[in-house]
DNA sequence: GCAAAAGTGTTACTAGTACACCCATGC
DNA sequence: GCATGGGTGTACTAGTAACACTTTTGC
């Protein structure tokens, strides 16, 4: 037999670590331990539509995901065939802060660096879909899917200092950026600072792909 | 019902043009159209190996091929929702010629630029890997499993300059490979040509990802 | 010895790095 | 007015791009 499970692995970054959405299992097997949010491959619908109902249970509307890869889970099952179509989202911390709302199932975003115990190859997944991310900021491509709007350029930059672990000098991070003419202003500002509030910005509809780091 | 089905992309360049390996499809529906190399996902084996056993019935056996995605073709046939799985595969000169022998069904190399009539979202297919291939030879990362070994820097060069659909310099080229130390020479030299015979190069087993374009 | 393709080094320019001061806001 | 974080310009350094001649082979 065979099945194809969806799983969604959202992202997000909170005080330079980054995080990962975990929820409880709440059945045998592994029951207690954590796992990403997975669904069946739905025969009525493609798997991106499957997502997307998934991140609607999650209570996410407005998360842009990317679909990865997938990952073959043969020992699972004896004589089961289970292959994981990977889906990946990135989140800004607006988005999981309005997402605090109680859920029928525990829920809970983990640093990669302190992962509680995983369910199934969840771990592997995880991990592997880091190192996606971690490729996939370094060229322009597809970050206007990860940060669909409304970010300051000092947050960017946390993203890229946590996820690639270096640190970055801020006006050249800013040039890098502005001159690459990848985004424009919102003309909105983020008062939610200390400091001077930051300018937000979006990736512009059409920029081209160049190498970032 | 879902069905998975593992579809194999193999690329090489031959006289400046890339080109895809298909075989004519020889039942209906489809029938005398061209295709992608496929099989049934087995419920007894991995993805990975399923896609190795493909790969000798076509009898190439030493070439590295890579997991690119899924495709999701809803629309193949009602109620049905068939989940296609990428493999990439990049092949040099040398391993296609030997590959000219006789087989059981119609294959062919056909130029990117000139596809024939393919059977179901198989030209879509084919666009989504060379986006690819092309993506993934601006970076170092998994250059060495497209070019296993004994290829010369002037091939090398040209499959980048088809590609990426530039003209590079022969000697900044060879002083990027060279410097960023991605390869060895094998001390072999590929005497088939008209003139000087180039050295042959391999990638060394442990190399820095570094952005090359 | 001539045609064909490969190998090599130097200079000019462009892009990236390092660095210090001023600015807007909250308390 | 001071603490906090954000925004900006310049000089220097390193990496990329442009360029022509020599070398090795086959015929």
């Amino acid at each position: 037999m065979k099945q194809v499970e969806i799983v969604l692995n959202l992202f997000t970054i909170v005080n330079e670590e980054v995080k990962v959405l975990l929820i409880r299992k709440q059945t045998e097997p592994y029951k207690g331990y954590w796992m990403l949010p997975r669904v069946k491959a739905s025969n009525d619908a493609s798997l991106k539509d499957s997502s997307k109902l998934m991140l609607e249970k999650l209570n996410f509307e407005t998360v842009n995901i990317y679909e990865n890869n997938t990952m073959c889970d043969f020992e699972r099952e004896p004589g089961f065939n289970i292959i994981n179509v990977l889906f990946v989202g990135f989140l800004d911390s607006v988005r999981v802060e309005l997402n605090k709302e109680e859920t029928s199932f525990e829920k809970e975003w983990f640093s990669i660096n302190k992962l509680p115990k995983m369910a199934y190859n969840h771990f592997e997944i995880v991990n592997k879909n880091i190192d996606f991310l971690r490729e996939k900021i370094k060229r322009a491509s597809i970050l206007n899917l990860f940060f669909p709007s409304d970010f300051s350029l000092p947050e960017l930059q946390r993203v890229y200092e946590t996820l690639l672990n270096i640190e970055i000098d801020r006006r050249n991070f800013r040039k890098k950026f502005l001159h690459y003419n990848l985004l424009e202003e919102t003309g909105m500002k983020n008062e939610d600072t200390n400091g001077r509030p930051s300018k937000l910005y979006m990736f512009k509809e059409n920029y081209e792909d160049v190498s970032l780091f």
